[in-house]
DNA sequence: CCGATTCGTTCTCGGAGAGAGAACAGGGTT
DNA sequence: AACCCTGTTCTCTCTCCGAGAACGAATCGG
């Protein structure tokens, strides 16, 4: 804490510590949020009534909760995204031909972070996980991305989040993870072989703009029983990558 | 900014602002927030720093935007709101039966917070408005949770936003909008005669808990050549107040 | 190819304001 | 009625936030 603060506003480190805690509680009281930010009482109240005034949370009687107005920040996030209708019909499409799931999923903070997920079958968004965040050394989405990110990038991201076994699987060597990520590039797409969650099985393909760099990737998931190395090889590898060429070229990142 | 800068921290009340012109400018620079919240170059710096380290905002080579994990929070907080699916479920079937536009909306900070809309004919929530606020006195949801709510709340509001015309038809005058809301508790529900927007006729009745408190209202909305007097007073606010009667039975709410 | 401009980032320093801790206020419960 | 919880306010000291200038790296135009 003494290292760095003098290139971070402290008080608004400890206001988003508040903000973390209202996001797993709902509806907490001063006193709780002070213990588990491990700060006086007095002082987290006046965070949160700068919050409240602030409109990003709520008061109701006593109780703090966040604010309804992140509902409208979600929809301004997804305009950011610029081509999102787009990413979402191409992986609605993905999903009906192969019948898996497809996702869509970016890098940020050195995590795989889902943005959009399309299950077979119906045309809705079920269990919404977008937002959600997923380590990048153990899912194919995450490991697509790394493959076109340079060298200092990528272990800077493994040993600031770790190489945790996610499951027996997990391939928690760093530097075998970045010797794999060659046979990625060359071969065009990424492999989860029950990394990240046991019996499922995933490739992703990273999306790339003009410059060139990555802005995310996509993804086609299933029980291993059906993703065989046969049908990875032809019919996903082909649906995967006429997906991601027409998220590219319709893509107006950065 | 001098009176009560003793009860609300400040470097937050700035972090706040930061990010509010995340909101309305997607990838912005340093220098322009700079200038827009008329802070030195160099603390918004540290403000950015802090609030990217926290992860809810992300450096983009220099640029800045806000982090896709409000993706995430704004699903945290549909699942506060509880019955969430009952009132989405309850919204959509009246949008039917009625050919009509329904809405469900709370008040937050004295502002109408639109949390849900049905349109007739699809199932499919379009241009979705969920988290954006509106004036109380000039629409019917606004007007629905005044009635419910004591008058020295009712003024506080009032005074705090102001009463604007919103159109040629807005009653912009206080007492006679603290007036009008005896009508509405004695009718049951609440009118917007293009008070909002011109051509938009609606109707609003709110929604009470077991405390009794208000906890939100639901509309019904249309062209005035389709919402007349005799529709209203008759088919409509039956549907209505059924649809409001299956939402409260299954109200979690306080 | 090079000077000038403009960006993001870092530095330094003084004055303001954030946080510890205690005191206050109000509601429930025993 | 005395207690024990809350949330809220107060006071004071020492920290740390913000102004402003300086730095370094890009970009642009001549």
């Amino acid at each position: 804490m003494a290292d760095d603060n003098r290139r971070t506003v402290d008080a608004v480190r400890t206001a988003c510590e508040v903000l973390d805690v209202l996001q797993r509680r709902e509806r907490v009281g001063v006193t709780e949020i002070a213990e588990e930010v491990g700060l006086a009482k007095g002082a987290v109240h006046r965070h949160l009534t700068t919050l409240d005034e602030a409109e990003y949370v709520v008061n109701e009687d006593g109780h703090y909760r966040l604010s309804l107005r992140y509902l409208d920040m979600a929809d301004r996030v997804k305009e950011m995204i610029g081509n999102y209708d787009v990413i979402a019909g191409e992986l609605e499409k993905l999903a009906e031909t192969t019948g898996e799931v497809a996702q869509f999923a970016t890098e940020e903070h050195g995590w795989v972070t889902y943005v959009y997920k399309a299950n077979s079958g119906s045309g809705v968004q079920t269990a919404s996980s977008a937002g959600k965040r997923e380590y990048m050394h153990s899912t194919a989405l995450g490991k697509a991305m790394l493959a076109e990110m340079n060298d200092e990038r990528v272990t800077e991201i493994l040993d600031e989040h770790g190489t945790p076994p996610k499951t027996e699987h997990t391939c928690t060597d760093p530097s075998e993870l970045q010797a794999s990520l060659e046979t990625v590039r060359e071969r065009g797409y990424s492999l989860d072989n029950q990394e990240n969650i046991t019996g499922l099985r995933c490739m992703g393909m990273p999306l790339m703009n003009d410059e060139p760099r990555v802005f995310g990737a996509v993804s086609i998931s299933g029980p291993v029983s059906r993703m065989t190395d046969e049908r990875i090889e032809s019919e996903l590898s082909e649906a995967l990558a006429r997906s991601t060429n027409v998220i590219e070229i319709n893509s107006k990142f950065a």
